[in-house]
DNA sequence: TCAACTATGTCACTTTCTGGCATATTTGAT
DNA sequence: ATCAAATATGCCAGAAAGTGACATAGTTGA
């Protein structure tokens, strides 16, 4: 075992079962107990708050505010946990405001730089209008995994895609659309795309794409100007309460 | 420098800069050009996707599908990332199902087994409800910013709160409440708790808590309980579409 | 007062790391 | 075809870091 392995193993040691004495580390770790306090004073160079009791009933924790180990995200669920903070952040979530704002400053730095510019603005591209109406409630269904998938890898690289759209009066239609913004009028959640076949904005219920393919076009998004189209002041913090 | 730090910082580089060649890395990271290599080693083994192109014109990155660094969250920041997790899927959003999931399991994962126990759960206490009247809508005020802090803190650590509520006719009443779930009709919060004054569950909007303090007690969340008892089948997902 | 802890110092020994050099291999450009 | 720019690996000797054993000091609760 090489030793940042056994570091790593001694942190999740500690964490795991606060109030471990050093003979009991060194029996689990196969060193000797000088090696333990060796490995501890460098877990707290590199900042672990480990804290120790000395005397009879000792042992050594890391600290409670602490607790938590690294987590290791991929780029795609690190960015469909910033899509879910923007959500809530948007929503008013009253929980721990200060914290997921620390969170979200975090998660987007551990991004490569060249992707940060276009991560940072991604919450802006989320809007909050008031909830659906009676019709639409009783109407939305569960979006097409497949195609809404899809549309969620362009909306997130601002690339255009082509897609099979089912109106209101269920005539299908194809067209090229670059998904600008996403809209939320719960239950329904809305794209807010420009719309190339006409050459204008358009509004696409989410549940009602189907055959959703990528191009590898990419576009330069404007959620402002086109939810600003889209919607006049209608949406978003601003037009609440109503 | 110790390796640890330099791998460390290796493995930032090669994120930030994908395309370096190792001359290059050698010279920053201020060692020769066979550690790199040995480093570089040290990196896969660990798992990293070092991908690298010979050659002329060639050099190192890692891999696009990984890209990210690891994120160190504190406790509370992961817990309130939970929390909008939880937020996000109650609410059907509909991007990245999957990779929510799996990201959820991550964070879980990073607890303390002891304390995964009492988070696991968290997203159970969270509802969703059908939209605010617009009565509701036009008097939903932003919460009290301490007290809805100090709300949340009880929210997750099961602890029972002395709060000030101020009830529609606006009267101020102090009560002792156990905050088992949380409510969303949007945009309104709301506590779902027992209340030890009245002896049975209660419904409380955000808003209206003004001075709240926390006990040392703790309680057992019961959340599907006490949603029962006040709201009978008419809240979360099941009651969903109207 | 004792036993159970954490914590640090020293020293000889072992392991790992390191740089330099050689060499193989792949790849794009000329 | 040849060359230059890359990654990649092997080997070696010297340097650095890690290791265990032992000693010792300090703290704490019973």
């Amino acid at each position: 075992m090489h030793r940042i392995d056994r570091l790593d193993l001694l942190a999740r040691i500690l964490r795991d079962r606060p109030g471990i004495v050093a003979a009991e580390l060194a029996r689990e770790l196969g060193v000797s107990q000088r090696s333990v306090f060796r490995d501890l004073a460098h877990l707290r160079e590199r900042g672990y708050p480990v804290e120790a009791d000395r005397g009879r009933g000792g042992g050594m924790r890391l600290h409670a505010s602490w607790g938590l180990g690294k987590v290791l995200l991929s780029s795609e669920e690190a960015l469909c946990t910033l899509l879910s903070l923007a959500v809530s952040e948007k929503l008013r979530f009253p929980m721990f405001a200060a914290e997921v704002s620390r969170a979200r400053k975090k998660i987007v730095d551990a991004f490569p730089r060249a992707e940060r510019r276009q991560i940072g603005p991604l919450r802006e591209r989320i809007l909050v209008g008031r909830p659906a109406s009676a019709v639409v409630r009783s109407s939305f269904a569960e979006p097409n995994a497949v195609a809404s998938r899809n549309m969620q890898v362009a909306f997130v690289r601002e690339q255009v895609v082509r897609a099979d759209y089912i109106n209101e009066k269920a005539v299908r239609s194809t067209r090229r659309v670059e998904p600008h913004a996403l809209l939320i009028m719960w239950p329904a959640w809305y794209l807010l795309a420009f719309d190339h076949l006409r050459g204008e904005p358009r509004t696409f219920r989410f549940d009602r794409f189907e055959r959703v393919e990528l191009e590898e076009v990419v576009f330069r998004p404007r959620p402002r100007e086109i939810a600003q189209a889209l919607l006049g002041d209608s949406c978003d913090a601003p037009a609440y309460p109503v």
